[in-house]
DNA sequence: TTAGTTCCCGCAAATCCTTGTAACTATTGG
DNA sequence: CCAATAGTTACAAGGATTTGCGGGAACTAA
């Protein structure tokens, strides 16, 4: 009731209509300080509309990321959600051994930004950026291929 | 039957077994100076083999890939695949518009690598190492949000 | 050759996500 | 107050990929 208020007005005033079921999407992914998997967005939406289908929560965080409410996170196979926080913009480093994620200053990726677009003309998608790897632990506690 | 006559030998050595079936998907991937869909493989397997599953396909293009044989590019919501060319590694920037795929040199990464692996001691998954974004072409034809 | 073991395959079902469709709801204009 | 309109939804079906399982094929050793 805080932090997206501004959102909800925004998107109302773009002519979309604020439901029970968008409100209740946005609640519970504005409700988190990480990131959350679309399928718990609905375990929590059906707590309290227990007739909102899945597909409804999947059009809503769509539209919600359409309108850079939220941010996608792909993570392992699964996509996962979060507030967009235009102050404190960041990218994520995504385990692929633990699932673990790190974030990311987008000062790292600035440069290659400013390559790319210079000497290609391709404007990457860094909103919703995310790279994978291994992180430190997993390195560590893993004898195999250090890379 | 030629570049990827090694590949066999040394899957082979390692104990996985040479099967007409992963023959089959390895030569049409070998056969492809690009990249192929898991589906268009399984065609053309079928052509040969007509009783092969597709599971199947999915299975040995993955086993091919955890052996680095094999490189994955996710392009639209698709995966497709590639040979994996030692001598002439690459990246891929797919656009999100056109479906598009440019190749980008691992140059461009390994600064973003370096200060990556130094900094958090994360170990970021280059190898199959795919931006997303606009090319320079649908920038150009659309007037739309420029970044 | 013959067991024994391991690996692999086809089949079916499950998973995650998307899309089509008809019904429903709020809003606007009469 | 009623109907036209446009936006949304639940339900169902679809697409891409993965996984579980039981049978069967391939390598190994004796």
């Amino acid at each position: 009731m805080s932090g997206h208020a501004a959102a909800v007005d925004r998107l109302r005033a773009q002519g979309y209509r604020m439901t029970p079921q968008r409100l209740s999407v946005l609640d519970i992914v504005a409700g988190r300080s990480g990131h959350v998997g679309a399928d718990e967005v609905w375990r929590q939406v059906q707590a309290q509309h227990p007739y909102v289908d899945l597909a409804t929560v999947y059009r809503t965080l769509q539209l919600l990321k359409r309108e850079g409410v939220v941010t996608e996170v792909l993570i392992g196979n699964k996509l996962h959600f979060e507030l967009t926080d235009q102050h404190n913009r960041h990218h994520h480093m995504v385990c692929s051994h633990c699932d673990a994620v790190q974030t990311l200053s987008p000062a790292y990726l600035e440069e290659l930004n400013q390559r790319l677009l210079q000497e290609f003309g391709f404007a990457p998608d860094l909103g919703n950026f995310t790279i994978g790897g291994v992180c430190a632990q997993c390195r560590t506690n893993t004898p195999a291929t250090p890379v």
